[in-house]
DNA sequence: CTAGATTGATCCGGCCGCGAAACGTTTGCG
DNA sequence: CGCAAACGTTTCGCGGCCGGATCAATCTAG
């Protein structure tokens, strides 16, 4: 089952997907926290502040801010390297999974109402 | 040419887009600023404030402020109603058509490279 | 012609994210 | 051992967005 689109396609379950967000107003997530969060979901762990900020050409205080707020809400966790305590290895939490797993299944959704 | 999407995919493809948008940091704009413009362009005209407003569940301030900003860069514009000349029609312009294309095409790219 | 309703803009105090710079901690290297 | 480098955090001032209340302009009903 490939996926292909056409650039209206992709317009219109951006914008329905968006929408979607937009009304019932979960946890109103930056563009930056929700790409970072994607990030520590989606790449291959383990995830450092340095590296984020590299994955995602953003500042490191950013990156910081974001795993404040992001932590915050409880969608993921920070944790000291004990192999090297310089470093903060950021980690998945259910709550985030589940978080993830809704936001995943509105885009399906929203793709399967698309106008042919 | 049907769009089937699993879960996993969708979120693939929220993140290439969304990491790619972050990158290259073109005008930054909110979710609500975009979701707004992207009404603007895929519903049917005419498009009110309050109309928007009620379409995004959101509240009218901030529909003027989103229109201020979207405006200011160009990427749509305000007249006024002459029938009614209490509302304000939102209208598309050249340069807003050429950002939406580009993001659309974005999407478009991260789909075509989605893991299989 | 006037009173009330409607529309969009503006004012207000508050909150949040921004980058640059300085900081404290930890590590590695001479 | 001592010192520079690496890492993440904090501080700083700044600017943007927030919703509720209010405003001026306009339309409509009586």
């Amino acid at each position: 089952m490939p996926v292909e689109l056409g650039t209206r396609q992709a317009l219109a379950l951006w914008h329905a997907a968006l929408v979607a967000g937009v009304r019932d107003e979960g946890p109103d997530l930056t563009a930056r926290q929700l790409a970072l969060l994607l990030s520590v979901y989606l790449d291959p762990a383990p995830h450092t502040v340095r590296g984020l900020a590299a994955t995602l050409k953003v500042s490191k205080p950013a990156v910081t801010r974001a795993l404040d707020r992001l932590g915050q809400l409880g969608l993921l966790r920070r944790r000291r390297d004990e192999a090297d305590r310089r470093n903060v290895l950021v980690e998945r939490t259910v709550k985030g999974s589940v978080f993830l797993n809704d936001l995943g299944e509105r885009i399906v959704r929203a793709a399967r109402e698309l106008p042919p």
